[in-house]
RNA sequence: GGCCCGUUCGUCUAGGGGUUAGGACGUUAGAUUUUCAUUCUAGAAACAGGGGUUCGAUUCCCCUACGGGCUACCA
């Protein structure tokens, strides 16, 4: 066990958009893997052909991508076990369910939705299990002649696993600790539907041991089915390759109880999926993480940050810091609430650190969005370099910058206008001649002429800078103005004086 | 209802038998910036409750409360 080579899986069900903590976990389970020079495997688990929904893998892909949590193996790069899609795997399962029927660790059931319902409704806390399996339909409580009947006339039926009585389950999780059940306590759960296809607790354990898995780490939704997935591990002869389990702590609505949810993000107006995703059938948009401008490295860093931490002061980590620190038993056990704000802080502080050049071709984007085209990427860069701290997302550098390529659309006139006056429009008047004799602009030179101005003129700062401001951006933000002024250039700063001053004055 | 897991500032968390219970987000107040943001300084803010064990418990044990998960031929 010990010496075993590290490979671990991320199992998603192809559904619908990948959840922020369906990331969480990918991440937990690749930071482990690299951390031990170990394989990252990606295995879709689409066994329940009602709930398949088009394009969804591909779109997991996609995601991992943008996070850039790549797989080893995966449906599209192959491997050593493939297939990786389970539905590619149907034949081999129903070995594995007949093995278990044979050896007396699980049974065919007849029993029809129908009678299922009716039995639930009859019998409170209704458990498929040793209690009742006598009052069903199946292979412990008919004759031999009875299923031999029913198999012969295809009767559809499930294969159940059969739990044992009065037995307590207990294993180790690298999270938690020791982890008991009562087998009483667990209903025997369908091992193989009727259309022939393996239910999750089948798929998981097989796959994971045909795949060589080592440590099997997922959401502590699971855990409730953990002793079915450790019985079927001995029952199937495999429990020496068993791996280890580690149930991850939950992500929790910010408000309110419960899990986080595609609905909490759009009432509480924030994403929850990785990546904007498309339901065909509400023919419906819901924008993720990376449409709202977070930067992959920050959304990586705060998701690692829920649940975990290496025991130090620090909060920021690239990723392959967070290999080198991470540890499995550092992770709580607790469900985290999530909390945007945090998760807006870690975006910024990400955009702060990134580089402009890094930062560019995004920011090229945003303004494209925009209807922005950027000519001068040698000027852009300048400009993110000046503005980029005071971006939180991505789209904040539209607003933030906007004005370095075009005339400000609009002007903060109500800043202006109310204490507008003659002394004002001439100072400015005499600045464009100022301007005008000068080969281009120095910030310090420029700021310095300024203010010699504004004494000669006997204006206070206060009378001319917000103007000056308002004039060159349109509003009351940006970096320095004598900045954006040399920024801009000589032409253009006094082209937005002249045409500021019309609208000032009018 | 049953079973399982959990519980330190509003939130994410550190800590762990003797601490002024630490950090971060947010928040409040100041400084810097005659814009906004950044930055800096300071402040408010927590061990769910009750029993044990112990010289001493926030830390260990038990109970209760509360929260969460599961309870499908879904994953």
């Amino acid at each position: 066990m010990a010496d075993k080579k590290v490979r671990v899986r991320f199992a998603p069900s192809p559904t619908g958009g990948l959840h922020l903590g369906g990331v969480r976990t990918v991440l937990f389970n690749y930071l482990f893997a690299k951390k031990h020079g170990g394989d990252f495997v990606l295995r879709i688990e689409d066994t329940d052909q009602n709930r398949y929904v088009e394009g969804a893998e591909q779109y997991i892909l996609d995601c991992l991508n943008w996070c850039g949590l790549t797989p080893d193996e995966s449906p599209v790069v192959g491997g050593q076990y493939a297939p990786y899609c389970q539905s590619e795997r149907k034949a081999l399962y129903r070995q594995y369910a007949e093995k278990l029927v044979m050896e007396g660790h699980a049974y065919y059931a007849f029993d029809t939705p129908e009678e299922l319902d009716a039995k639930r409704k009859e019998i409170p806390n209704f458990q498929y299990g040793h209690a009742h399996r006598d009052e069903l339909r199946n292979s412990l409580s008919l004759s031999e002649h009875e299923v031999d009947a029913l198999l012969d006339a295809h009767t559809p039926h499930v294969i159940r696993i059969k739990m044992p009585t009065d037995e307590t389950i207990s294993f180790n999780d690298m999270i938690r600790g020791h982890v008991s059940f009562e087998t009483n306590q667990v209903d025997d759960k369908v091992l193989l539907k009727a259309d022939g296809m393996p239910t999750y607790h089948l798929a998981v354990v097989v796959d994971d041991y045909l795949m060589k898995i080592s440590h099997a780490f997922r959401g502590e939704e699971w855990l409730p089915s953990a002793p079915v997935h450790l019985l079927l591990w001995e029952y199937l002869g495999w429990k020496a390759d068993m791996p280890q389990w580690a149930h991850l702590p939950l992500i929790l609505k910010p408000d309110g109880h419960g899990k986080l949810s595609k609905r909490d993000g759009a009432r509480l107006g924030f994403p929850v999926y990785a990546m904007e995703w498309y339901d065909a059938k509400a023919d419906e948009f819901t924008p993720g993480f990376r449409e709202l401008g977070f930067l992959p490295e920050a959304f990586l860093n705060l998701l690692a940050m829920l649940g975990w931490n290496d025991g130090g002061d620090q909060e920021i980590f690239t990723l392959d810091k967070l290999i080198e620190k991470f540890s499995i038993d550092r992770v709580s056990k607790a469900g985290a609430k999530f909390d945007y704000e945090k998760a807006k802080w870690y975006n910024a502080e990400w955009i702060k650190r990134t580089s402009a050049e890094g930062l560019k071709d995004k920011v090229i984007t945003v303004l494209a969005d925009k209807g922005l085209a950027v000519k001068d990427d040698a000027y852009l860069v300048t400009v993110i370099d000046a503005v980029k701290e005071r971006c939180i997302l991505l789209p904040d550098f539209y607003q933030q910058s906007a004005y370095f390529f075009e005339v400000p659309k609009e002007y903060d006139v109500n800043s202006v206008k109310p204490k507008w006056n003659e002394a004002k429009n001439e100072f400015f008047n005499v600045l464009i001649g100022l301007l005008k004799n000068e080969a281009s602009i120095n910030a310090v030179v420029f700021e310095a002429q300024f203010k010699a101005l504004m004494e000669e003129k006997a204006l206070k700062a206060g009378d001319v800078m917000l103007p000056f401001r308002i004039m060159l951006v349109g509003g009351k933000f940006g970096p320095h103005v004598f900045d954006i002024a040399a920024l801009l250039g000589k032409d253009e700063t006094i082209n937005r004086i002249e045409h500021a001053l019309v609208v000032f004055n009018s």
